[in-house]
Order: C-alpha cells, then structure tokens, then sequence
DNA sequence: AATGAATGAGCCTTCATTCAT
DNA sequence: TATGAATGAAGGCTCATTCAT
C-alpha cells in the first residue's frame, strides 16, 4: 500500500501545483487543497500537515528536476552557448508565463516565516546550484571561444541577480518580452567575446 | 476638522508603517492596525477600508519622498559619483535590514492580488522614477568624465535589475555587506572610465 | 458601556452554571456555552478565551458566596451548634443534588491540566477556608459546652475529608439521605459532649 | 485463536493501563492507544470499541486482583493490625503516586457519562469490597483486642470516606506524607484499644 | 484477524465588518 | 466622528469510525 500512498501524495502535489501557481502561496489554505484534490480534510492532513509542507515538498521537486536537465546537457557535446540560451530561453518562459509558474507562491513562501533556517538553506542550495551551472556555462564558453569573461563567478552572480530582478518586475509591473531582450542582451553583450 | 482629521490620518499611517515594516503585509490585520494605533475598531473604517487601502497610501508617501531627496540633489553642485554612491549607500542600508524597512510588506502587497491594474501603475511609476534618477546620474557622470557609458538607460535599468535581485537574496538567503559589495563593483566596474 | 458589559458577563457566567452543572467540565465545549447564551461565537470570545475561563471565574463567585453567607453568620449570636447544622445541611443538599451543583464540574476541572499551579493554589484555598470555618465553629461550641474537643484542626479535617469522600460516593455509586446521617452521625458523636 | 487473541487482548489492556495512569481518562483516544500498543486502528476496534470499555475491563481486573490479594490474607494468620497497616500502606503509595496510579483516569471515568447504570454498579461493588474487607479486619481486631470498635461497620465506611477525601485532596491540592499520617492517625486513634 | 487510508463531523479561534450609542 | 460590542464566515485541526484489501 505504500505504492499507493506515495501515488496519492503525488498526486496531491501535482494538484496542489496548480493552486500555488494559481493563487501564491498565502492564499491557498488547506481546504483549498482539499477542493482541489476531492478528498476529504482528514484525508490530505495523513500526508501532509500544512501548506507550508506541502510546498517545501514541491519545491525540492522542482530543485531536483531543474538539476536532472541541467546536469545533464552540460556535460554532452552540445555547445556552451547553446545550453545558456537553453537556460534562457526557459528562463524568459517563466517570466512571461508561459508555463505556469510557481513564481509568486515561491516569493510569498520565503517571506512568510522568514526566520525559519531550513527555509534559508534551501533557498541558499537553490541559488548556489543555480550559480554553480552558469559559472560552469561560462568557463566553458570562455574555454572554446564562444565567450570572453575574467571572472566567471561574479558573471555568473550577475547574471542570475539580473534575472531575479527580472522575475520580480514580471511580478510588480509586468513585463514583456521586448524588455527581458534588452535586459538579457545587455548583460551577455559583455561576455561576448569580441 | 478636515486639518484634525489629516493629523489623524497621517498618525495611523505614521504608525502603520512601523506595523508593515515589522510584520510585512500578509500578516497585518485592520486590528494590528487598531491595536498599535491605539483607537477603536470602528475608528479606523472611518479613514481607511482596508491594510491594501492603507499600504497603498503610504508606499505613495515613500515614493514622494524618496523623489524629493534625489530629485533635489541631482541638479545641484554634487558631483554624479556622489550622489550614486548616496543612492547606493541607501540601498545597502536597506538591504542589509539597517533601517526600518518596508521591503518584505512592499513584495508581499505586490503579490496578494496582482491583476490590480492602480498597483501595477503604482509600481511602474517607481520604477520610471528610479530608472531615470540613475539614468540622469550616468549620463551627468559621463558629460563630466567621472563615467564612462554607451547606454545610460540600460545601463540604469540593469542597476535597478541587480539592486532587485539583490533585495530579493536579503530575504531568501540572507546576504551580507561583502556579498552586496562584490555585486555593486562588478556593475560599477563597466561604469568607471578607464 | 463597561456597565452593560460587566451585565453581559453576569449573564454569561450565569447561564454557563447551568451547562456545567448539567455536563461537568470537560463534556462542555464553547459552543455549548454560546448556544445556552444564544450569543455569538465571536461573542463569546470577547468575554471569555475558554471553558477553563469560564470555570475559574465561576469557582471564585461561588467561594466568595461561601464565603459571605458563613464568615457573615459565624460571628454573631446563633450557636455553633446551629450554624454547624445549618453548614451540614448545605451539605447534604448538594450531596443529594436538590440544587444545581457544580459538584462533577468541580472535580473534572480540578483533574483536567491537573500541574497547573492556579489551579492547585485555588483549591488549597478553598479547603484551608473550609478548615477554618469548621474549626472556628467547633472551638465555639467547645467553649460553649456544646461540643467536646481536644483536636478542633484534625476534627475539622477530618470533617471535611469525609464530606469528600460522600461527595465523591454521590457522584460514583450514588448517595442516599440515610446515608449521608449515618455517616455524619459518625463522626459527629465523637464531638458531641457526654 | 482464541488463546492468541485473549493475549493480545490483554496486551492491550495492560499496555492502555499505562496510558490511563498517565494521561486520565478522558483525555485518552483511540488513537493514542493505537500509538501505544503498535497495532492498527482497525485491530483495536476488533477487541474494544471504545475507551470506555477499555477502562471498564482494566477496573475489574483491578478489583479481581485487590480482593485476591486481601481475601486471600484476611483468613490467615497475620494479625488484623498487620493486614490492617498492609492495607493503609498501600493506600498511601497510591496517595503519594509511588505506583502507577489509575487515581485521576478512575475518577474521570466516573464522572464521565454518570446516568450509566452498569458504571454505578460497578462502583458500588468496588466500595462494598473494600467496606467488607475492612471491617472485617476490625471486627478481627476486636475479637483479639488490638482494636476497639463498637460499630465495624460504621468505622469502616469511615475510614473508605476518609481515604476517598485525601485522594481526592491529593489530587486537587497535592498531599505530603505527614497530612496522609496526620489523617490517618486522626481516624485510627478512635480504635485503639485504650 | 489485521491493516491503515479515508471520511466527515465537530470544535477551536480569528477577523473583517457592521451598527447602536 | 468615535466607540467597541456583536456577528458570522472561514480556516485550522483532531478523532471516532468505517471499509476495501
């Protein structure tokens, strides 16, 4: 029965995605949820005890298979250019939505209970790993030519610091794809190598 | 009683602010309101319907001032790099939680309820007013060779982008003063003429 | 308007003697008091945060009673003979449930949350002035010739653990009025004088 | 099976006695018998269909083992002060919570649900027990001259009542060793022969 | 017999909002 | 204007009890 239930809990997780992207994170309570999946409220408190777990849930999922498609390509054939504009482009999805995108639940997630430490490291783990695979992008890039950069680890951090801007400005004016062009083509036109 | 009326006004929000900046948005009722404030449930309708109602006004009366302050300056004798490094010694003071900062509530009011079309303005406008004091700023810096840019508009655009992302990692992961630091130069560095 | 509030509490705690008296303690929920009152739940909640509320304030009411009608009567001419039959006879009167006695309320209170050291200070109180009523009343009648004593504290004790005990036999086997005298008679010959 | 299943009814049974003493009566779920004794919910409704029933099983194996422990030493040659002490001895453990006690889950489940015939039969038949036992001890000590009594049956009611008050005091007040002595000799020095 | 997932009723508690004074 | 008592909806959580396996 343990197959079961861990289909069950998935289940739930997958369904619980589609209120998070829908409505944040605040705004979805438990009976939310419980609409959502048609089970009964004892039902979903066996597998999860609050919003907050279910969504600490999801996001080590999403962690995970962002890690399983970067780590993947980037150490194959395919070029370092072509992977950072893979890395982009998915990027720009999630800034015009056109995926739904746990965006905003994700921001009102880490500020809801911000003095929680587990909360801070995943957050921290998310960027690190996020930074490692564009560093790693650029070095590779500057190895075969494609890109020139003196200091891979600072682009790297620019470049994910820019879009984290980004991501908040799709969020508090709305943004469109013009923009993130512009925004996205000024910070690579200083690691294109001349 | 229109002048009373006023003082009052400005007293709830004067004291609000310090509610917002301690418990962010979310977490804010009409009665945390009541309570800090120290009047009656029913007083406070009188002046503001809602906490959005009462955020709203007073994230205008951040933005007035912060126009003020720059705004002024900026036409003055002081030379550009000082006032960007005012303006970024501003931020750093924020970002790293040194003053009484409404940073959270201000993220937390723009995701509840985002298809609001007057928030989405409220926050452009921000971002327009930022934009082109940074702008003015670059370009003043270049006439006067303290600077040296191409593209004073996007550079200021991607100051703004990496101050976001940075505020954004304040919350999520902590950041720290060297952490801040690192980033500035690595933007400044593209600024500075040879 | 604290006038009509204090009312308002009176009444509450009124009806609530009545849904204690007839449920006990821990049977008794907050609803049950807001349907008895045929308040609010909110309402409720201002006066009161919990059953337990409600109960303390209630047990003090009635020590403060108990309190007025002996340490009132005690000092004055009747004999204490009288007074001591007058104490037994309310006695036997909740022993035999002719009143709305909080009896089984009182116990499950005092067993519910039982390390709550309130709570235990307010039943120590309330023995140590029962002891004190019954001991006064018996050194009275043993100057007056009445009674016959050599130990009125431990007589007072003991008068009082076996009243205990019948209370606690009403409440678990049953009690009848022949068995309420034959104890009493039992314990009151050893104080009769020859 | 049968066998097999008496045992693991009396596994649970020994296992809820446990929880009984720790936590009351009313206090205590299903679940947290489950959580006790490992098993299913579903197993546990197979044997008991409430905790009321739990509770009414372990008080008769409690009485059953009393009376074998006293009847069965009542006729023999010890002395009726030895077995007299012996039974106060144990009194006081259990005032003094030296065992693990079924006092508080005793008492709540009397009061819980009080209008159940079979429950009050139950009890009826515990004090009986516990009256005949004990005046018989007196009446044994009187026909050997360590006791005076000229009504066993009235000292022996008295000294049940008075136990059941110093438990009950023991467990809204909290008792010491020397209030239990203090009590004890009170009502024994009415006995002793002179 | 035994399991444990699932249900749904029921209680607790907090708030936005109203309204008589 | 100002008060604060009152309301009732909404969400959280826990259990007794059932039932398919």
């Amino acid at each position: 029965m343990s197959d079961k239930a861990a289909k069950k809990k998935q289940y739930i997780l997958d369904t619980a995605r589609g209120v998070f992207a829908k409505k944040g994170f605040k705004n979805v309570t438990m009976k939310d949820i419980v609409d959502a999946c048609d089970i009964s409220r004892g039902g979903l408190y066996i597998y999860f005890e609050s919003t907050e777990d279910i969504f600490a849930e999801l996001m080590k999922n999403e962690a995970e298979e962002m890690d399983d498609v970067f780590s993947g390509s980037i150490n194959e054939e395919s070029s370092a250019g072509d992977i950072l504009a893979l890395f982009l482009k998915e990027q720009k999805k999630e800034l015009l939505s056109e995926k739904e995108s746990l965006l905003v639940a994700t921001y009102e997630y880490a500020f809801s209970n911000m003095n929680n430490s587990d909360r801070t490291e995943l957050f921290k783990e998310r960027l690190n790993a996020f930074v490692k695979v564009v560093r790693k992008l650029i070095e590779k890039g500057s190895e075969s030519g494609e890109l020139y950069c003196e200091d891979p680890e600072g682009a790297a951090r620019n470049i994910l610091n820019v879009i984290e801007g980004l991501k908040i400005r799709s969020v508090t004016t709305g943004i469109t794809e013009s923009d993130i062009d512009r925004e996205l083509l000024y910070i690579m036109s200083g690691l294109i190598a001349d």
